[in-house]
Formats: structure tokens, sequence, C-alpha cells
DNA sequence: ATCCCGAGGG
DNA sequence: CCCTCTGGAT
């Protein structure tokens, strides 16, 4: 585990890589975000993207999706996925935007959470995407970078991973963190074949001194 | 712990 | 072919 200089250290090392870190997801609206995210569960925003647009033509909101045919929203997310579960909690999620929320978004992480598909993540990617609300939500690659760069023990749940993260960077700079870790997993520290040979904070990785070793 | 599930990369 | 992708619900 790196001291807290250290820590921070790392942080502004990659955030010197990708200075232009942002979510990836695209969407018009608060609740089209919301829609993506959830679609994003285990598939590449890059699928999301291609199949969201034919989504969002004929249901832009949560009005129109709230009674969409199930058959038909699932005809047109089938390439993301997961697709039978996903199509069920879009329209549920919309349905419940409707009769329990009055239409609008929750501003309030447990609230989201209350919809079908919502979890931790995704209700931070949404409070600090579309409303600007400190947040650091902790997918697969922010897990996988801050346990390899020893970040946190590599034990840690994902929540043990927030709680670090967020006792270490300051409020004002979560949601770009997040931003930047992702960018990070998702094109440096990637899940298999990382590019540690031009790693900027290989110093301090775990696979570090392996690989000093080794070649 | 396990299921859901297709696309793309290596 | 096998692994991974901004997980969540049971």
């Amino acid at each position: 585990m790196l001291s807290k200089a250290k820590f921070t250290a790392v942080l502004a090392i990659i955030a010197g890589m990708f200075p232009n870190a942002h979510g990836e997801l695209e969407s018009d609206t608060p609740f089209q975000l919301l829609i993506a995210t959830i679609l994003s569960a285990q598939a590449t925003d890059k699928g999301v993207n291609k199949a969201t647009p034919k989504l969002f033509a004929s249901y832009p909101d949560a009005e129109t999706l709230a009674i969409a045919d199930i058959a038909d929203v699932e005809s047109k997310i089938r390439t993301i996925g997961l697709y039978k579960t996903k199509a069920k909690n879009i329209v549920r999620t919309a349905q419940m935007l409707i009769t329990d929320f009055g239409g609008e978004l929750p501003h309030d992480k447990d609230l989201l959470q209350k919809l079908p598909g919502v979890g931790r993540k995704t209700a931070n990617v949404v409070l600090g995407d579309a409303f600007g609300i400190p947040g650091i939500a902790v997918d697969t690659h922010v897990e996988r970078v801050s346990k390899r760069l020893q970040l946190v023990k590599q034990s840690a749940t994902v929540l043990e991973v927030e709680d670090k993260l967020m006792k270490v960077v300051p409020e004002k700079d979560w949601v770009e963190t997040h931003h930047r870790l992702i960018f990070f997993g998702r094109y440096h520290c990637t899940a298999r074949n990382p590019k540690c040979q031009t790693c900027p904070v290989l110093p301090y990785c775990k696979f570090g001194e392996k690989l000093t070793h080794e070649s």
C-alpha cells in the first residue's frame, strides 16, 4: 500500500496522461444517460453507443419507454448482451420514474438505486455526469487499476476502493479522478496485455519489480 | 456463488 | 479459441 504522498503522485501522473478524461456514453438528457449507463453493465461503451441511437429514436424519454413493447426494446439492444434483463430493467425503470418519481430523475444515490438495474456504480455515474454531484464510481477498471497500483489491498471490495479514493482525493476532484482512472484502465493499464513497457507509473506498480527483474 | 449474454480484441 | 467489457439481482 502506498503512502498518501505517493498515492497523490500516482494520480497526478495519470491525470497528466489523460487530461481530457470524460464519460464516453452518448446521451442528450439525464434520462438517456441513466438508460445508457444501465445498458453499459458488462458491455463496452462503444457497443452501447452503437445501439442507443436506435433505442432513443423510438423511446427518447421515460414517457415513451414506459409503454414500450419489451420485444421491440430487446430487438434494439440485443447486440449489447444481457439484453433480456436489460430490456426489462430499462422499461421498468421508465415506469417507476413516472409513477414513483414524478417523471424526474432523483438526485439521490439511494433513490436511484431503487430503480431496477441501477446499483451503486450506475447511481454514482449518473449523479456525477448528469448532475455534477461528487462521487467515485468503481467499475472493473477502477478496481483493477487501484489494486495494481496498490492504492488499496488486493482483497479490497469495490466499496473499500470507493472509500479509500474518496479519503485521499479532494471532493472536487472525485468525478475527474474517476474518469481518469477509467481512461487509464481502458487505454493503458488494460486487463490483458497492459502497456507496462511505456507506463509512467510502473515504479509504483505491483508489476513494476517483477518486470524489471525478468527483462 | 452464479446467472445474464453479444461483440470485439488478442 | 478465450477473455473482457464503466454490474446488478438472486
